[in-house]
DNA sequence: CAGCATCCAAAAGGATACTG
DNA sequence: CAGTATCCTTTTGGATGCTG
């Protein structure tokens, strides 16, 4: 008795979450580190970030690095496939912009 | 100390979460009804198929007509708004079909 | 048919404190 | 700096039964 998702299940289960989102859209800026996607998300928790972090992570939408330097220092990025959802974030900032205030 | 949110989170607050991707896309078919869109969408139980319909009826994404038939038949279908949406659903599709399966 | 009420279990989320 | 651990509150969500 099984039914297999369609494409946008799929696309969301990678996803994940709300939060999820908020990184990406920090990420198509460039690598960023964790207090600085912390200090930019309004209102995500350490926790929360963590959590969203290495969700995206196992699910290759991000690259992890690990530089050791005293403190640590460790930087995310997007790969190819995180890029590549840049379209659906694109289309959902203009969708945002144009109807976010609209009550029709 | 407020601040406002981005566009990707007004879109995101008015969407609500994950099954509102799903009803929306049974609604780009055409006009739909409670239980169709109960037996299509895998695994949603009559309580958050409520839920979602009054939230995203609540942000003018769908419009809901009550046809005084007996029993009564009510009728979901989206607004300017809703359809408007559609591009950010087919960019969402086409990301989970290329990549919905990639491990990387 | 199209829900609402109720109950309960599970998961998400915030706050705070602490570590390599 | 980049998290982890813990606790606890709040949502979410499934199951079931009932109604106009």
């Amino acid at each position: 008795m099984k039914t297999y998702p369609c494409s946008i299940e799929k696309a969301l289960n990678i996803i994940g979450n709300k939060w999820s989102f908020l990184v990406l859209k920090e990420l198509y800026d460039g690598k960023k580190r964790f207090n600085e996607l912390k200090r930019t998300i309004n209102g995500i928790s350490p926790n929360a970030l963590t959590t969203t972090l290495k969700h995206l992570e196992k699910n290759a939408i991000l690259k992890r690095t690990v530089y050791p330097t005293v403190p640590v220092t460790v930087e995310y990025e997007l790969t190819e496939k995180g890029q590549a959802f840049h379209s659906v974030l694109k289309e959902m900032k203009k969708w945002g912009a144009e109807w976010g205030d609209v009550t029709l």
